[in-house]
DNA sequence: AAATTTGTTTTTTTTGAAATTTTTGAGATT
DNA sequence: AATCTCAAAAATTTCAAAAAAAACAAATTT
């Protein structure tokens, strides 16, 4: 009965007892964000239960949660879905990550200190260290995963000194989907060389105190993504006056 | 049975059948922002079923959406409450505020036109009216959910043609939580004169398209809800750069 | 043939009650 | 008096099945 928990996904807690209501939770936002379902899918809570080993309404209550962060979509009485891919969704999303990430860096550089610099530094390095291996490796599709994690340290650490709690917690919300409009998108790292550069660029800005340079790094590290012309529509979108 | 649905609440719909689910979640939302609540408040589904003459685990579907939205509390094993008041959260609500309300309108400035111009126009008008209204009155306490519905209005009318859904869903879901943390403070309208002097200065402001000055109005405006020493601690709150 | 109605199947929502967990508080111990 | 233990009470979570709604297919009408 409970061998199959998380048994394909989670081998190393297979079988094992678990508070099954923050597994079920955190193990579906983890798939909604790495390709663990495709854009569109529809999401049942019958079926899902299955692979869980409870009841549909745990699922569905889950999936409650993930629908108010908007990581999955929910219609009343159809049901729910993954959310579908939109060049559109994501330019917007691109918008408030550079308006969010550049306010919570700023203020980061005001107030984090020696601590803070530590950190990025110590962030930086890390995620260096995996793009290094990506970008000399022929099949980086191991390291997908390792190198979500450390892009988003780096990016946390960035705005971890902004004293301000919500502010973190809404960038989180974006980044998280933003990462979900890329989970197909991202994987073949044509972009790695570039990415390098970027962070770097970042962070040196960062470390130098500079708040306009540092704003301007991290809309040109997202900048890619921020017109819809990435094989779409409107190129409208306006600068952010910080730039 | 369905006699007790919203019976004290709403009492225009007293009796009326109506979509459960939708309206629970609506009116747990109404009530979480106008004081229908106190803050720091138990919200148990068992209790709540009566009001709403539907079974606990519909009002904990509805309670768990709210949650998402942090308009309730929700910690495992021990169920929902009201969040607590706190300066520290509303000066960060305050300022998230400033810097999506100020981009928003930015952006309108740039793409709305004069059908966005008309609309502000409109919405300042309608705001205005209330506001000389209470103003003028002895005892403003019918007119708090006319003004909060008003100046809603005016605000989201602001940063209605910024052309981003996502902006605007942030914005939305930061100024609701804002509204919380002022739902009994603001009632007494001492602020009420500068206030109109303030909405009207936006509205000029955007009108004339001068960016920096539109932000700068928005910034003054909310001003007063950044400080945590508005009775409490650290002054310490960076000006955005888009000052 | 297109559109509408009817009946069947599947999916989603709601429910009430069982199982689990936390809280409470009376009595025992330090 | 303060702390601890443990059983009773209260609250929360989980569940399987009933009810409601939507989707689908077949038959009928326009």
């Amino acid at each position: 009965m409970e061998s199959r928990f998380f048994a394909a996904r989670l081998p190393t807690c297979a079988g094992a007892k678990m508070n099954q209501d923050i597994d079920i939770y955190t193990d579906l936002q983890h798939r909604l964000i790495s390709n663990g379902f495709a854009h569109g899918e529809k999401l049942r809570a019958e079926q899902l239960k299955h692979e869980y080993g409870c009841s549909a309404s745990t699922v569905r209550e889950a999936l409650f949660r993930l629908s108010a962060q908007r990581l999955v979509d929910f219609q009343e009485q159809r049901g729910f879905r993954v959310p579908e891919k939109s060049a559109t969704l994501l330019a917007e999303l691109t918008h408030l990550r550079i308006l969010l990430e550049g306010e919570g860096t700023v203020l980061s550089i005001r107030h984090g200190g020696v601590a803070w610099e530590a950190r990025l530094t110590a962030a930086h390095h890390q995620l260096s260290h995996i793009e290094s291996r990506i970008h000399g490796s022929d099949d980086p599709s191991q390291l997908v995963d390792i190198w979500f994690q450390a892009e988003r340290e780096f990016h946390e650490t960035l705005i971890s000194s902004c004293r301000s709690q919500t502010l973190k917690e809404s960038h989180l919300h974006v980044f998280i989907r933003f990462r979900q409009q890329l989970m197909v998108a991202d994987r073949s790292f044509d972009f790695i060389s570039a990415n390098i550069e970027q962070h770097y660029q970042i962070m040196v800005a960062a470390l130098a105190g500079d708040e306009a340079l540092t704003r301007q790094k991290i809309h040109d590290h997202l900048a890619r993504h921020l017109d819809p012309a990435n094989r779409t529509q409107d190129p409208g979108f306006a600068k952010s006056s910080a730039m």
